[in-house]
DNA sequence: CGCCAATTTGGACTTGTTCCAAACTATGCC
DNA sequence: GGCATAGTTTGGAACAAGTCCAAATTGGCG
């Protein structure tokens, strides 16, 4: 709680949450360095291991919450299990298969030439492509 | 169990599995009309509903094994829940987030000028592309 | 027809996630 | 600064999707 946790503590506010000693550790985590994936089991260890005493249940709410105000998107590449991205601009993605690791793909990396109008009544809500990869060559 | 059977036997038979009446049941919902995307439940109480009896374990197991010799492909579009596509030939989808429908979109309708070269060592298994829309404007 | 390996099955189990009621705490007010 | 209170956190129960397992069944082959 040094004073570098202002900006947090202000971006929490400018989201209508209450600054709490879990969210700003959580906050911490996810946007004190550059950008990343987690997932919920993932974010709890770590903030375990940095001496934050968290539960599983306040990382999912926050998560889910920090989703909702837009400071996370959800990234769907694994059926089984939810990954949240700190980098919440227009990128896509490049998931590897074998060892479950996902990562950004520069702004400029993919190209979508065409797409679709969406249907009558309906709007784009948002675009994801993933490359999928596997280390062995098939 | 009428001669019309006769082709999914074949098929069965041809990516070595047995043509058991379960599976010759599930391929017959699966196969026997136009392109469909499927989770097991729902596969399930369909099965079920046209009096096939079958139990769920096996229709997981089913839904597995036709992925795992390529007669369907798993689409990955929400994380609480796997789909599966007849549709095995290249195409994207179309997912509607309020009432969770899922549509393949036509061969030509999206159009990737520009993909990354895959990191080395590593190839490219497959590029998923997926429109999520909703239904009210936002 | 009968054998055996493949398959199916119900139920237990696992894993990821949500729910809940009770305990705690940040904040506005005096 | 102390207090009331609405928002938050929490452990554990509950849930849901999917896998596992050992026993029972069945398709295919001789």
């Amino acid at each position: 709680m040094q004073r570098s946790d202002a900006p947090l503590t202000e971006i929490l506010k400018r989201h209508g949450m209450r600054p709490t000693r879990q969210r700003l550790a959580l906050a911490k985590l996810l946007f004190a360095g550059p950008n990343r994936h987690v997932s919920a089991e993932n974010l709890h260890d770590e903030a375990l291991r940095a001496g934050a005493r968290v539960s599983l249940a306040t990382v999912y709410n926050t998560l889910n919450q920090f989703t909702a105000v837009g400071l996370l998107r959800e990234v769907t590449v694994d059926s089984s299990r939810s990954y949240f991205d700190t980098n919440t601009t227009d990128h896509h993605h490049l998931y590897f298969q074998d060892t479950g690791r996902l990562e950004d793909l520069q702004p400029g990396a993919v190209r979508i030439a065409r797409l679709p109008d969406p249907p009558e009544g309906t709007t784009i809500s948002r675009v994801d492509l993933v490359i999928r990869v596997t280390a062995p060559p098939d």
